[in-house]
DNA sequence: ATAATATTGATAATTATTATCAATTTACTA
DNA sequence: TAGTAAATTGATAATAATTATCAATATTAT
């Protein structure tokens, strides 16, 4: 399970010089394991559920790191906290975020990719990333 | 210059039992001679340049109201850091951040707004506000 | 002028995240 | 396989933007 995620720390430690750890290995499978758009805090507290004596420093490095590899991307909502997501093999994709309840539904629209990046051209703008969430109220919570 | 804001704000303190303060008034005034999309500290650093004598706890408590009163919004960038601009008779509108030089182009998009309003048609979800932001270089930093 | 209450500003508290650093673990080498 | 260099960990301190606290001051109504 997650071979490829396993495959691209493992070629980044190699390239990178750096060392193996259990720690790494426990958060990588775990954070896959679980739900999307998890924070350090969150996943933290599943590992100490868990079983793993894994430090809160360490989780907060640990995702860092992975974001680096492109193994998850970092997102932050309103609320400004960090979230991750498990990003490799994973097309690019925007959210709606329930105002009252929370659940976030990932959503893929080629029309907005496009009118984007129109309108950085009309500006002279070179596009690099963005950023679209849409606030509201999911089905349930209306 | 600026009555219709000042009215704005004339009309908040009567409808709340406030007080005025020259210090609102001198925020008020200076926060809409000034450029858009400042920070908090960059607005105090501005007033103090200027002579006037205000805490800057007054001045984040200051933006906060106008932005309640609609004055004023409240964005927050990658970075972030609250920034505020002024609001009043002005319409929706996203923006374009350069990654080198921080210029802030504001862009308004009638199709986008539509797309997004249909997306979120598509997942039953009742929209209520969003953020759009495109960041990448602008004309003068490629 | 008095009294009630809102405002201010200095500063303490908060909070998510990053930095620090001694102890531990990993991995290479002899 | 023991020794060594270097990476990793985890407890905790530091950081930084913002909010809370509260005594002193300013505003408003009577
Ligand atoms: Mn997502
Ligand atoms: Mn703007
Ligand atoms: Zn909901
Ligand atoms: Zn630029």
């Amino acid at each position: 399970m997650f071979e490829k995620e396993f495959d691209l720390l493992e070629e980044y430690i190699t390239t990178h010089n750096l060392k193996h750890s259990s720690q790494r290995n426990d958060i990588l499978k775990n954070f896959l394991k679980e739900a999307r758009h998890l924070t350090v805090e969150e996943l933290y507290n599943i590992l100490k559920e868990k079983g793993f004596n894994i430090g809160i420093a360490t989780v907060y490095r640990t995702l860092k790191l992975f974001s680096e590899i492109g193994i998850s991307k970092e997102l932050k909502f309103e609320d400004g906290i960090s979230r991750y997501e498990s990003n490799f093999g994973i097309s690019h994709h925007d959210h709606l975020i329930c105002l009252k309840c929370g659940k976030i539904i990932e959503i893929e629209s080629d029309e907005i990719e496009n009118l984007q990046q129109k309108i950085s051209l009309e500006h002279n703008f070179i596009l690099k990333s963005h950023k679209l969430e849409l606030y509201g109220f999911c089905k349930e919570c209306q």
